[in-house]
RNA sequence: GGGCCGUUAGCUCAGCCGGUAGAGCAGUGGAUUUUUAAUCCAUUGGUCGCGCGUUCGAAUCGCGCACGGCCCA
């Protein structure tokens, strides 16, 4: 895209833009429109052609010229809008003097323009408008992609995101269904109590999950901050502070490779509620999504890359060593329970291990080897290792594990949550294995946060937390393959 | 990080056992007062991703790089 003005077609409307400079205002903003293409079609795409013209109904559109068929004296074109498209129906006697000739069939498809006009039907039983003025509001210097093929090319698609939302109503759905997505679970949580909170985005120690964080720096202060991983942390310092529930909708970053489900940037829901554990939050996650599917698509049965899901059933619940034992049946529960044996199963699976892996780890290495992406149907995973889950409640039975839940639907997972640690002392021990650790050389563990011990020492009341993965959950409600599809503008790398 | 595939006109794509690059759409000129992938006639448009090599000659073969896609870790 850097040769445009070596490109004719450029060049060319260039040339138009020059010209209606001379003539005056080339990019006026004095047209303001009256109505939007769905809703005219909404509102009189049923209606005869001899009714409308009994009826007249006048209008004023704006939008994007997509297409143009030019017949000598009279021509159709489409204009897209926000909402959808309609078709102008414009004859030269019907315009102003020269208005014909000397405008309209000199502006290129691209252009935005606005036009009044008659609701009409044409012969052929499309909802039309019969223009009887029509003004070129922005000159488009840049050609649309083919008007058949529209743009295909993933690359560009990602990179100039604005030219695939010009062309592909797909791509215009996905976006529309992601906002609708969000306002959803804004508006279900804010009904049963939750108020919605902001927390830093810069954090002087990254916590509230293990992953590589970006870092900043901040010049003033001369002070080095990172990108939040999570806003756990923060998060349960409000519930620390009397905020109950609470909820936060924004991004959090994590520096690591991208894939079709991983961008370093990414859309998170985290909310907190006191008194509260990790059952009652699976509860509430299998009906907030059961609601959703239902507003967004009118049915509990999503399609997903071919294979139909049917959320009005009973969410399937097992926990992480039933899973192992269910999807590898020559594996039994002492293989899994003795350092001996589960070593000798990870490796012969071809895990890497690292000597200090417990067993608990080891159990989540082979579980998501052999399991997770074999989790097709929507399935909560329960209590997972102590070891793996540095800010969960234990067990009361069985401190082995914590009282969490990881939320699988097409293999994939969703959602985290559990009933939340809030024994400072254990807590201030799970960051020393957790810093162990990393001098050890992990370079996604956890670092200490002195002021969040202080926090829980002032007392956080029982309470459950949750993350979903907004981008994920997005994927799955539009039958998006990979995360680009539902990030407007997914990181790419520096074209040359 | 590894494997495979791709990168040719504004867009969608052919061409690839080496011989000076093509189509459709878009654009331009002409005809056309109910078309809708409008139609008909004519026509413009290219550093074939970048670099190096092999060769008399490279879009085409080889190597390297960049970017993208899919799969794997």
């Amino acid at each position: 895209m850097s040769d445009t003005d070596e490109n004719d077609l450029v060049a060319q409307r260039r040339q138009h833009l020059q010209e209606l400079r001379k003539s005056g205002n080339a990019f006026s903003n004095k047209f303001r429109r009256d109505s939007l293409a769905a809703d005219l079609i909404e509102q009189y795409g049923e209606k005869s052609k001899e009714e409308l013209e009994q009826n007249p109904v006048k209008v004023a559109v704006a939008g994007r010229m997509m297409t143009r068929r030019i017949m000598g004296k009279a021509s159709f074109a489409h204009l897209q809008d926000m909402s959808g498209q309609i078709q102008l129906y414009i004859r030269r006697d019907d315009l102003a003097e020269g208005v014909y000739n000397e405008g309209f069939k000199k502006w290129d498809s691209g252009d935005i323009i606005g036009a009044t006009g008659i609701v009409m039907k044409t012969n052929k039983g499309e909802l039309s408008i019969h223009v009887d003025s029509i003004l070129l509001l922005t000159k488009s210097l840049q050609p649309l992609p083919e008007k058949f093929h529209g743009l295909t090319d993933q690359e560009t698609r990602y990179r100039q995101r604005y030219v695939d939302l010009i062309m592909n109503e797909e791509t215009r759905n996905t976006f529309k269904i992601r906002s609708q997505v969000i306002e959803f679970i804004r508006s279900y949580l804010k009904d049963v109590g939750y108020i919605e909170v902001e927390t830093p985005m810069m954090h002087v120690i990254p916590g509230g999950a293990t992953a590589r964080p970006f870092m900043t720096h901040h010049n003033s202060l001369d002070m080095d901050l990172f990108l939040r991983i999570a806003p756990e942390l923060y998060l349960k310092r409000l519930v620390v502070g009397g905020f109950e529930k609470v909820f936060e909708i924004n991004r959090s970053f994590r520096n690591e490779g991208l894939s079709a489900r991983h961008n370093p940037e990414f859309t998170m829901l985290e909310f907190y509620q006191a008194y509260a554990d990790y059952e009652d939050l699976m509860n509430l996650t299998e009906e907030m999504l059961r609601k959703l599917t239902l507003a967004i698509g009118g049915s509990n049965e999503i399609v997903y890359q071919a294979e139909t899901y049917d959320l009005s059933r009973p969410f399937d619940r097992m926990t992480v060593l039933e899973s192992i034992l269910k999807y590898n049946e020559s594996i039994s529960l002492d293989d899994l329970q003795s350092l001996d044996t589960i070593r000798k199963l990870a490796q012969q699976l071809g895990i890497p291990l690292e000597d200090s892996y417990g067993i608990g780890k080891i159990q989540i290495e082979i579980f998501e080897k052999t399991v997770e992406t074999r989790l097709l149907a929507p399935t909560f995973i329960t209590q997972y290792p102590t070891e793996v889950s540095p800010l969960a409640r234990k067990n009361d039975d069985d401190p082995f594990v914590t009282d969490r839940f990881e939320f699988f639907i097409g293999g994939r997972e969703i959602a985290n949550g559990f009933s939340e640690l809030n024994d400072p002392e254990d807590q201030a021990e799970r960051f020393r294995k957790q810093v162990a650790e990393k001098d050890a050389g992990d370079i996604e563990a956890m670092h200490f946060d002195e002021d969040y011990i202080t926090a829980l020492e002032y007392g956080m009341p029982p309470t459950a937390g949750e993350g979903i993965g907004i981008d994920r959950l997005v994927m799955f409600l539009t039958d998006s393959p990979t995360i680009r599809d539902v990030i407007l503008f997914p990181h790419m790398r520096n074209k040359s």
